[in-house]
DNA sequence: CATGCGTCCTGCAAGC
DNA sequence: TGCTTGCAGGACGCAT
């Protein structure tokens, strides 16, 4: 499931491939992916534009148009491919760009949750969706003593904060479970009740896990792939997600599995304790 | 306003 | 073996 580091992978790839192009025609094969405007003017609007860049924003895609900003959100099993021969798809193709080039670009996604959004020419700046997100999860974007200072604000476990993308933009399930191990804290702690070295902790703990995940190219689990078709390694570094019965690393106690915000949470219940109240 | 839950989807795995 | 059931989860929409 891509989150930041795959997206971010993601997007380098696209730089590469499709930075450039210029649209000869659009194809949908899924209404849904396109959340804006309707299917018939996406189609019709992006008749002629020019890709002259690619962004990323959190989990976000940005792909600056000569004429169009076009937002992509790959959800859960969404990813772009370019085909330079002939054109293979199947039945995960839902989108496919046709370039005068005569590439395409190929948008998969098997459970279809993937949207896209076009807008006008440099709109994204205004996109609701985009001007909530909180900052991004790395040193030189999320400030330290913002982050411990609005922690105290929220009375919700953790976890749940961690996966809010108003509060932090780009952590998902795999990410906020390996960064919480990372700083010993258990996922139902609520927010406010951090004591300051778990705050600490925590913030090096997000900042450190997403950077290694960046330089190994993101997780590859479930197939996930690349624009290149490329598998990450981060899988490799993984602690606690979806080692649930496996002895921790550090203590050797069996990682547990709970629910927590109807999300499934992964931790070492020995390593990762509950704030004494 | 803050929080919680159902919804969208398909593939896979577990259970009988 | 073959069927059914449940689970995976990002973000949104609606309810409380």
């Amino acid at each position: 499931m891509p989150e930041l580091p795959e997206v971010d992978v993601m997007k380098t790839g696209l730089e590469e491939l499709v930075v450039g192009k210029t649209i000869e025609s659009v194809d949908v094969y899924w209404d849904a992916i396109i959340d804006q405007p309707s299917v018939d003017e996406f189609k019709k609007d992006l008749v002629g534009d020019q890709i002259l860049d690619v962004r990323r924003r959190g989990k976000y895609l940005i792909f600056k148009l000569s004429n169009h900003d076009l937002v992509s959100h790959l959800r859960m099993t969404g990813g772009y491919s370019l085909e330079t021969n002939d054109l293979e798809k199947d039945k995960h193709t839902h989108v496919i760009f046709h370039f005068e080039d005569g590439s395409h670009l190929l948008y998969h996604d098997i459970r279809k949750f993937g949207r896209m959004y076009l807008m006008d020419r440099n709109e994204s700046k205004n996109f609701t969706p985009l001007l909530k997100l909180g900052p991004e999860p790395t040193m030189e974007d999320l400030d330290f003593m913002k982050f411990i200072t609005e922690l105290g604000d929220y009375n919700i476990p953790i976890k749940s904060l961690l996966l809010d993308q108003t509060f932090i933009a780009g952590l998902g399930n795999i990410y906020a479970d390996e960064s919480l191990f990372r700083a010993k804290i258990h996922p139902l702690t609520p927010a406010n009740q951090l004591n300051r070295g778990q705050t600490v902790k925590l913030y090096y703990a997000i900042t450190d896990i997403i950077r290694i995940a960046m330089t190994e190219g993101g997780s590859s689990i479930r197939n996930y792939k690349n624009a290149f078709g490329e598998q990450g390694n981060f899988q490799n570094y993984m602690k606690v997600y979806g080692k649930e019965g496996e002895a921790c690393q550090v203590c050797f106690t069996p990682i547990e599995k709970i629910k927590v915000g109807q999300r499934g949470t992964h931790f070492c219940p020995q390593c990762q304790v509950e704030a004494a109240l």
